[in-house]
DNA sequence: AACGAAATGAGTTGCGCACCTCGAGAAATT
DNA sequence: AATTTCTCGAGGTGCGCAACTCATTTCGTT
């Protein structure tokens, strides 16, 4: 092993030696507590720049004593994107817990608002931080601008409530994501003309309105010759969403492209299969599964727009812990970019 | 604030008397030190099961008192990519110090096997991980087994050395990085027939003739079509590719794409908007810079395939602390995406 | 049966910090 | 001048664990 490579780190103790004042008045600076006159306090902080003295974590997390407990409140029918999300937070379980954190996971009507509301005044004040796949609607804003007030963090997760005072939004832009999409099928398209059809789980939930937005405008400068089609709702059901593609392929000839909105994508796929078109009509829709990663495969789709749910669940978990912690947080390490794949880059 | 939510962790001290053994065993047992009973152990280790019990990460690391040094072996002259790594390393480096963690960041000529293979000889000892740009070379690879061989945590970075004993590779698949830009050239080329051009920074490096596989295989099997020209060298020098690619342009009538599999982006890009192609040459590069950020927004490039550096000098740091602290890695969540970008998901 | 060595156990210390008490001196107020 | 308030030093405690010392037991060997 290598020899012991100290860093000869400075303490508390040293700071104190230093500014000659005592290491009770170093740490009431440290934690801005009263009691200290002003010059005192400008002496020890330019003593603490000069040492360049920083708390060690694990001495200031043992000696707190304090544990943290954070909870994520999911929908209640957990689609693959969202069960994959929670399958990382249960991963990260043991981890955190030996950093005496502890994760729930609840499930809930997200698309409620009364039942989302209650929920999370229910249970949100048992908790030091929530993480929400939350609907933009006044009540649910309500209820996380008060449990902000109560002094719980929290984080939105997928879909924002940009209105509300949560301390962060973790997920995509949708509007970009929809530019991406439509930019992506416009150029698969490769100069043809024709309609490009549009199916959308509820545009009642922001992020599938934002989408729609997205292509609508990337569609409307770059693509003259391609029609977008009004979106149709399809509830995010497989079945649901096969009827409407069939009859899509059917009623258009010149249908060109596919935008899936939501989720659901299985009947999508199934409709092309059926009426053999999976060659030429550009097929894009959301989140990698293991439906839209056979489609990918076998050609039937030909991009999926994705956010990554491993990296939301972290880097939801990571700002939770930082604001529980009061620790700064470096926005942009934690922005979840709008990825793009093919076939080829499958991870 | 909330009531404190203790978790009621179970602590060394549960376990012994649970156990009926002094915390001394306990912690022989957690250490697989010697001097106990087999019995004892088992006994112990059935106690550790049924109360969950885990070391708390902040004492452990408190008490253990050790401090870590890691390094960064990049290479000397810095393109835009390399500098963003670093950037990163830097950037985490307040955090790092708070738990006794040290980050150096050393410049070699990595493409020089003697000097690579001295400057790890030298300063490897000196540290407790290293993250290496490296070079595919016996030399090298001899460097990185003898270090891990000494107990030095070994990463590779960017480049692999898939042979050697490192621990980890961070970095993306460049076979795979070369099918994805292969893919999107085709793709975007939109049925027209013609040559597809590729310049490179130097085909002794490995990511490089990688990533010419990967556009080749994909070429040959999904667009017939287009006919893949070989690789010109331009040693990721932007004045050099503009040269190159102004001679292709004026010489290839019929040319319809360019794939530049390194850096040296800006001067392709130049040539391009000489000759007034920017509009029907496909061009894509790598690595997400201000130059080809700029050209995604003007449309003169169609996509750039990307890594992200802040992911991966984060990934590398994270899988070094881990490895030194001989705690489990999740190889999933340090896998290293290709990423796609156009114009609509710029970050 | 006697002895040394190995096996096993109990107890102790200290890591660096947060948080607390107590009391002395200084300054401000009455 | 007496009282209150502010400022600050001194000191202690304990967080949970790693790592150590030392006492005791067990065992194999002579």
């Amino acid at each position: 092993m290598n020899e012991t490579s100290d860093l000869s780190l400075t303490t508390l103790k040293d700071v104190a030696r230093e500014a000659g004042v005592s290491i009770a008045t170093v740490d009431r600076v440290l934690h801005n507590r009263p009691g200290v006159r002003k010059a005192t306090v400008q002496r020890v902080e330019e003593t603490i720049a000069r040492l360049g003295f920083r708390p060690q974590a694990a001495a200031a997390e043992l000696a707190r004593g304090r544990s943290y407990r954070f909870c994520f409140v999911m929908p209640k029918s957990l689609n693959v994107f969202m069960a994959e999300i929670q399958e990382h937070v249960i991963l990260e379980r043991a981890w955190l817990a030996a950093r005496r954190t502890l994760v729930d996971v609840v499930e809930t009507d997200v698309f409620d608002a009364a039942a989302l509301t209650e929920t999370l005044e229910d249970i949100g004040r048992r908790y030091d931080g929530l993480a929400v796949v939350a609907l933009d609607h006044p009540r649910v804003r309500a209820a996380i601008d008060d449990l902000v007030e109560a002094g719980v963090q929290v984080v939105t997760l997928v879909s924002d409530v940009p209105s509300s005072r949560r301390a962060h939004y973790v997920g995509i832009d949708n509007i970009a994501a929809g530019r991406t999409a439509g930019s992506l099928i416009g150029r698969f398209v490769g100069g043809r003309k024709g309609k490009v059809a549009v199916i959308a789980g509820s545009m009642a939930l922001s992020d599938h309105t934002d989408r729609f937005i997205g292509i609508s405008r990337v569609m409307g400068s770059d693509f003259p010759d391609l029609e977008l089609m009004m979106p149709i709702e399809g509830r995010d059901d497989d079945a649901a969403n096969q009827t409407i593609a069939a009859r899509l392929i059917a009623e258009n000839p010149d249908l060109v492209g596919i935008y899936n909105i939501g989720a659901g994508t299985a009947g999508i796929g199934a409709a092309l299969a059926d009426a053999g078109r999976s060659g030429d009509v550009v097929f894009v829709g959301h989140d990698l599964t293991v439906h839209t990663r056979r489609f990918l495969l076998i050609g039937l789709m030909d991009a999926v727009i994705s956010q990554n749910p491993g990296r939301e669940a972290h880097s939801a978990l990571r700002i939770l812990q930082a604001l529980a912690r009061k620790e700064p947080i470096s926005p942009a390490q934690e922005v979840i970019g709008i990825d793009i794949i093919i076939r080829e880059n499958l991870p």
